[in-house]
DNA sequence: CTGTTAGCGCATTCAC
DNA sequence: GTGAATGCGCTAACAG
């Protein structure tokens, strides 16, 4: 005997009760227009059957699908799941479904999942773009096709999307007015690459804040690197090998940080007095870990809200607006005791 | 003037060159079938119009989405998403999208993430099942449709599915047995509802170890939570006020183990030498954090690669076995130094 | 209230 | 090789 679990359809079970299939339809969508006592006969056996509607087929048809894709770098960063939660939070009460798929920080792989989330034609799209996403065409071609974009955190200048960020110079800026004030003379700052807008405006920062104290910039202070534990230990060891003179470091992201307060453990080097360490993150742990880096604050709860409540809105009104619209939070620096310098 | 970007389909595209739609489905598909001239005419016109495939109609039509969907309790567990990171890994190698959804532990969502993931016609299920789950007829019902489900980690008993999952009983029997030999007379226990399979199976590996060495089972020193960083936090705390001795803990997970270590240290009790504790976890962090709790450990990622192995193995065969395979990993402890007593 | 008809976009069988 | 015809499962417009 084969194994025939052909599941049924509404015509099934419209034929089992000899109605028509389009009776069938609406009683399931739960339409006033049937009444009541069919609607009961149909729901019975559409249970007894075990029949669940083919969402591929209905959505086809509505040209809808109540689903929004969501695209991060990786979801065990705590920045991004957090950000993931509060979009579920307000897509799940607004009936969406979400979809959430990681970039690896690999553009390939970027661009493929926006390909396949847009042709499964999604209603929306959150992104968070990766690491080596220079080029922006995947994302610009889905002007043509008018789905919704709305960047969060990693966004790129595209007009007509809009994006919800941090401010990022002022983030730059003041983790090295920070440093200075410290004490620091020799500050290194570990970036991601410099392409992308959110990096590009912290070095910025960076750079206004040594030219406001008056302090010279050095290119050989400025790594940049994919900003996992690994790069921070190597680059911070290569400088150290060349001999440079480092009192203070500012590093785009916790996990670079961490790699480089390890070293520096390792090399006896008693962190924070030697060094003094800022970095970008609001991941809990890394501050239990390393209590003596100070960290710019970033809620991702906060901005996947804000990012989602954006979103809604581009779908409802059928929107792109020519412009797109920029939401930009306040970074807060938050001090630990134990990064004060003599 | 309206906004009407509509999507271009195979029929725009084959209005366009005069030629019928059937023609371009087919070269879209790259099929042998159409001549190599036409093929790239058919393509240049698709880029042109901006065509991309809708994959909800293209799956109706097929009946297979190459999709699989997982469910998880929470992405931001470290295990979790190495898990989904081995998941995913084989699964792109293999033609597969993958859609990640997570119950944040609780049956209703878990019910509702099921049920969406079948209607969307995913060609397979991997799960590892909220902490409320103890009626499994969600799941049961899936039979009736034929999607293949493999369980991982936290697993249910439903003949006819598959599992991966650890030695929960020697992992409680290790852990136990590894307290008592280090002295330990009044353990404490930390578990899940001893409903789901994996906690109960830690709590007889518990009960075997007291058993084995002769230690008489105190109900008292068994707390059921939902094992979050509070619960054990409290759990601990009410213990004492209880005015109960304790001098080892079992806490199925790392969470509430770092908990009661906070209390413990907030009450200048000096864990490990007054209390000893081990933790189910593979959470990298936690070690760091809380050194001195020593761990049985499991790999997300090696469990994730055995379970879409086997998914994408019963998926192939359209074949859901009538009794389901279980594959069980060891479990192995890992000993920190720091939780050496007397 | 219910049935009839049509078609969402695509892939496939059958002709030619 | 290509075109014509059919239907995946569902919903919506239109009758009655």
């Amino acid at each position: 005997m084969i194994n025939k679990i052909n599941k049924p359809t509404i015509h099934d079970i419209a034929r089992a009760l000899k109605i028509d299939s389009s009776t069938v339809s609406r009683a399931l969508n739960n339409s006033p227009k049937v009444k009541e006592d069919t609607k009961k006969i149909i729901l019975a056996k559409a249970e007894e059957l075990g029949y669940q509607r083919n969402l591929l087929a209905s959505n086809l048809r509505k040209n809808i699908t109540n689903t929004i894709g969501v695209v991060v770098p990786r979801i065990s960063r705590h920045f991004f799941s957090s950000a993931i939660q509060g979009i579920e939070e307000t897509a799940y009460q607004a009936g969406y479904n979400v979809i959430i798929c990681q970039s690896l920080d690999q553009l390939d792989r970027e661009r493929k999942i926006v390909d396949g989330l847009v042709s499964n034609r999604v209603d929306g799209l959150l992104i968070s773009i990766s690491m080596e996403t220079i080029d922006y065409n995947h994302l610009e071609v889905l002007k043509r096709s008018g789905v919704p974009l709305v960047f969060f955190d990693r966004h790129c200048q595209i007009p007509g999307y809009s994006s919800v960020i941090i401010d990022d110079f002022k983030g730059g800026f003041d983790a090295t007015e920070h440093l200075i004030l410290k004490g620091c003379k020799n500050i290194v700052h570990f970036s991601g690459p410099l392409e992308v807008e959110i990096y590009k405006k912290r070095f910025e920062g960076y750079q206004a804040a040594l030219s406001k104290y008056g302090i010279s910039f050095n290119s050989e202070y400025i790594l940049s690197s994919r900003l996992m534990e690994k790069d921070g230990y190597e680059c911070i060891e290569k400088l150290l090998e060349k001999g440079l003179e480092i009192d203070g470091l500012f590093s785009s992201n916790d996990l670079a940080a961490i790699g480089a307060m390890k070293y520096l453990k390792e090399q006896d080097i008693k962190t924070p007095e030697d060094v003094a360490i800022v970095g970008f993150s609001n991941e809990p742990v890394s501050r239990v870990i390393e209590p003596s880096i100070t960290t710019i604050d970033q809620s991702g709860f906060e901005m996947g809200k804000l990012a989602i409540d954006l979103l809604l809105e581009h779908i409802t009104n059928k929107s792109i607006p020519k412009k797109g619209q920029t939401i930009i939070l306040e970074s807060k620096l938050i001090e630990r005791d134990s990064s004060k310098r003599k």
